[in-house]
DNA sequence: GGCGGTTACTTTTGCGCATAAGTTGTACGC
DNA sequence: GCGTACAACTTATGCGCAAAAGTAACCGCC
């Protein structure tokens, strides 16, 4: 790898000349020394050593995408298909921006920490992590951070966080229910808080605003785990007389679930009907096709990187973005009098 | 971020004695000198400052993961589930071996080089790439490679090679197909190159040990693209009736060519057998359960982490490593006469 | 009792870069 | 023709670390 000063020995000049032909300093370098340097650059294919110039400037151009992994049924966050293109939509925002991107997943919030200090890392993009686990990181790490769908109050105090309009996407989807002439619609979800908690308000709502009572009976907990999944999804199956239509807070657990009644001889959506949340694959290819809420998980991505970046520009953005989302009717809801 | 210097001040000695309490370099430093420092250390949580590591060192301690994207139906290959669990497993085994995990995902091979390049990374793995991509790339790049899927003789003259036995995998599976009665087997691919040439061969041996002649009018093209995507399912539903089975080289493409089919009211398995290769999500969900090849993806990456910290570590590896697979036995296939 | 060997350090150097500070040369005003 | 201003450079310094080279004290030994 050719330097700087190597560069400056061939053309006879000092390594501060090229420096600063290189970051375009204007009016400090004659144009004929800067073609001359441009030029030779080119012939070179001069890259500059990152680590050298890290260490002058104090900076490292690092973005971190930290991903707490679960342990659970598909053993970890990872293999949900969600993921791969929420960092998809990461990657290519940073590339285009020139900063790189280093992706962390563990569950050690510690361990995370002492990743971003060892590289300097400019700022961290959070996915996954519970509430607490953002508000710990930023005490310690005094740069920007930008969460996505981790959201409370205690939690934008101290972070940005990049999330949907969930309450909003669920009470679409429950309306729509309700339109469909269904009265005895399920929750079902594997935990109270978050993302979830907002849904949960949506779906509350919905039915509030149709005159239609909530019963906390018709939370349905899913158990991810793989030692529990098979027994939480045997019991909701059991109690799937009870209702019309189950709404899942994902495409993944709907699906599953929609798994789970076909193989105890129970017809979606002749029997029952089943809506999902999120859009992905999983529900497109499958027969009957989901009917969901649609969000755009590659523009999540986009956004909680397009945000951090202005952030490090020294640019204000609102602490709380909301993505839209909208309702995918395909065939899992019969319309029932 | 406290520095070398700074303790070395406030502990009232060199930065090398410092440095050599830090690297555990025995017998140069009296144990009471080393058990003050590592005091010190600890309770101001040290954490080394990489970048001036790297400038020193000449290395970098990153692995770079590159993934080439493709353009098809799912925008690109990271919307497979596939891609995030090898992601998984490559991240889990590099962190582990204190070494770091920087992804690009590029179609472009010069801007993967210039990355590479700029920070220095001290070995490079290679998945979706054309094995042109990985020659081009080795030509310019002198540190260890080691590519997922991309095998040719020409390739593993420049790098190593992690997959499958493909060709006894594809053969396993026809050959049962066969047993169950099926003589009028088509192929199911986008290509005829790399692991699906290899799966194509696997396929042509079966056939003939079953003394079946082989056809190429067997081979079923699929174009990923989103704009003909749709005409060539049609086209392939439209033969249907001319085979008994179909072997798709991936569960995607048979879920996918299962949901056509189903659209078209041709029933899976009664009018026709489909299956599948890579054993994931979305065959496993998929009701009738998909018959499919099963790989094991993290063990993937994980393999190809290992060969390549081995060879960062300055021991040989075998330049082709072969994972086995094992044939899935679900619903999607019907015994006939 | 001078010399080699060892222990436990310190001083110095350099990795490649950015930049502050210093040095020319020259045009211009008065 | 002298001071000033400015363009176009160069020299010197430091980022934090690792490691080569240097030093000083001490020990044993022929």
């Amino acid at each position: 790898m050719i330097t700087i000063k190597e560069i400056a020995r061939q053309l006879n000049m000092s390594t501060t000349t090229v420096s600063n032909v290189i970051h375009g300093k204007a009016g400090e370098v004659s144009d004929d020394t800067k073609k001359k340097v441009e030029e030779f650059l080119k012939k070179v294919d001069y890259v500059p050593n990152i680590n050298a110039r890290n260490l002058a400037q104090n900076e490292s151009k690092i973005i971190g995408l930290a991903l707490k992994a679960r342990a659970d049924k598909y053993e970890n966050l990872i293999m949900d298909p969600f993921v791969s293109v929420l960092i998809g939509g990461v990657e290519e925002t940073i590339r285009n921006a020139g900063y790189f991107m280093m992706l962390y997943i563990s569950s050690d919030t510690d361990e995370i920490m002492r990743h971003v200090s060892t590289w300097n890392v400019d700022g961290l993009i959070l996915f996954g992590m519970l509430n607490d686990d953002g508000i710990r990181v930023s005490e310690k790490y005094k740069k920007p951070i930008v969460c996505i769908d981790t959201y409370s109050l205690e939690g934008l105090k101290h972070f940005t966080n990049v999330g949907l309009d969930d309450e909003q996407g669920t009470y679409d989807m429950i309306k729509y229910l309700i339109s469909q002439g269904h009265k005895k619609i399920a929750f079902l979800s594997d935990n109270q808080s978050g993302v979830d908690l907002a849904r949960l308000n949506g779906y509350k709502k919905a039915l509030k605003d149709a005159g239609i009572k909530y019963k906390s009976s018709n939370f349905l907990q899913i158990h991810p785990k793989s030692d529990e999944i098979d027994e939480s999804l045997a019991e909701i199956c059991d109690r799937s007389k009870e209702f019309t239509a189950i709404f899942c807070v994902s495409d993944l657990y709907a699906v599953t679930l929609i798994s789970a009644l076909t193989d105890r001889g129970i017809n979606v959506p002749e029997e029952i009907s089943i809506v999902g949340f999120d859009d992905n694959m999983l529900g497109q290819l499958h027969r009957p096709a989901l009917t969901t809420v649609h969000q755009d998980v590659k523009a999540k991505g986009i956004t909680a990187a397009d945000t951090l970046l202005k952030q490090l520009a020294g640019h204000k953005t609102p602490n709380q973005i909301k993505l839209p989302t909208h309702l995918v009717i395909r065939d899992t809801v019969r319309k029932i009098n």
